[in-house]
DNA sequence: TAGTGGTCTAGACCACACA
DNA sequence: GTGTGGTCTAGACCACTAT
């Protein structure tokens, strides 16, 4: 059914993975690109396109006569990341609380993107999660998905583990691509309980789309930020 | 002085200028990747970096087996632009207030960025500018450079046109990369100002700084972004 | 001087879109 | 079937970093 991960992805995951977990730390060099040609009989212009995607997701950055420097373990796909890992790095308080448990159910009314009859037509499943640095929330995450293909996730899914991990693990469904919109707004009275601050108080409002290796499923999130200590930030580079 | 730039730099730079100067049109396809190699005598990796740089920066979508596809000409490089750019573009209303004209002076003390010694020695050369989607004001632009090597920099350059587009016509001085913070806070006056708030209004607070193809010149904006009507947008594509 | 990433070439096979 | 972008190979020369 889903297509076998190109060779570029799998070296991409596999580094990933050992950035993530620690086996390479921050300011640590990855083994250069013809070394990592040879181990992993693969061209260096795959092994390129492997490095260039932990560059643009932040992993790593690249430094000419030097190497691929990891730079800090980042939890969101794509482009906006908390600030001050390498401060959660060092005291390792990064924390997630449970919300609103996986359950099945309607779209949201005023759900804020268009869905397609077949996303509409098999329902919704949905969870809340917190985000917490240094034990302060930052982050009010609600996630939406179709209920489409996805066998016993209400139960098997636990939201104190990684979301996208598990989808890869269970289902073999891996995070593509993303777009976003941003906007500040006034916290609503909800948003502000979860995440300690006074209703009113502005927050910056994230809604994401994700596109995976199933052409036509998309998954859904909302975003609430609270900027106050922790920016969110991210980086691009041209050459 | 400065490096001549790589070729596939070159060709981004003619695609770009002809997607925002309308010579490609919004859903227009680009040559294809096969006659972009022959008509340029260029390798088609070297092509497809070139339009892997469009992409990412959200000038063209790429679909297999169609070509690649205008999708909006953007200002501001990589990541965040002003969604509603195809409403913008059917009417063209998008025009740029001069606030405060290019002065020369010292840093402001709470500047948001670490500066150089050199940077700090050299003094500051800022200016102002609003932008306006169909009419409404929606940023509030603040542009910081050192006073270096940028000579008759406050006579030459008119905010009305693209600063990026004139530090390149007459410095060859190319922006390689951004990175950002993002906040929302609640508005000053002056900002409320400028962009029809009324005081205390949320707002999308940016912090940039860009590098250049001149390795000690970094130049920074700080950003105020209206986005009760316009969010901020963009996307990321892993394959 | 040796090793790194940056740029570039000239091919190849594939999946997908469309007529 | 033809053309498109996606993936991949096996080389090459360059500029930069470190020793």
């Amino acid at each position: 059914m889903t297509a076998p991960a190109p060779s570029y992805r799998m070296l991409y995951n596999r580094l990933k993975k050992e950035i993530v977990s620690g086996i390479y730390k921050i300011s640590d060099v990855l083994p250069s690109e013809n070394e990592l040609t040879k181990v992993e009989k693969i061209a260096r212009s795959t092994v390129r396109q492997a490095l260039l995607q932990l560059e643009k997701e932040g992993y790593i950055v690249k430094r000419k006569g030097k190497g691929s420097i990891v730079a800090a373990n980042r939890r969101a796909l794509g482009v906006l990341n908390y600030q001050g890992f390498s401060a959660a790095m060092n005291g390792q308080v990064v924390s997630t609380l449970s919300v609103q448990v996986p359950k099945v159910g309607q779209w949201p009314d005023d759900f804020p993107f268009t869905l397609s009859a077949v996303e509409l037509k098999a329902g919704c499943v949905s969870f809340s999660r917190v985000r917490c640095l240094e034990k302060d929330p930052v982050m009010l995450e609600t996630s939406y998905l179709p209920n489409l293909n996805l066998p016993r996730f209400t139960r098997l899914y636990n939201p104190q583990n990684s979301f996208f991990d598990f989808l890869a693990q269970h289902y073999h469904i891996e995070i593509t691509g993303m777009e976003q919109e941003i906007r500040a707004v006034a916290s609503s009275s909800m948003a502000a309980k979860q995440l300690k601050l006074k209703k009113g108080d502005p927050l910056v409002l994230i809604h994401r789309k994700y596109q995976t290796n199933r052409s036509s499923l998309f998954i859904y999130s909302v975003l609430h930020c609270n900027t106050n200590k922790y920016a969110m930030s991210n980086e691009t580079n041209s050459r």
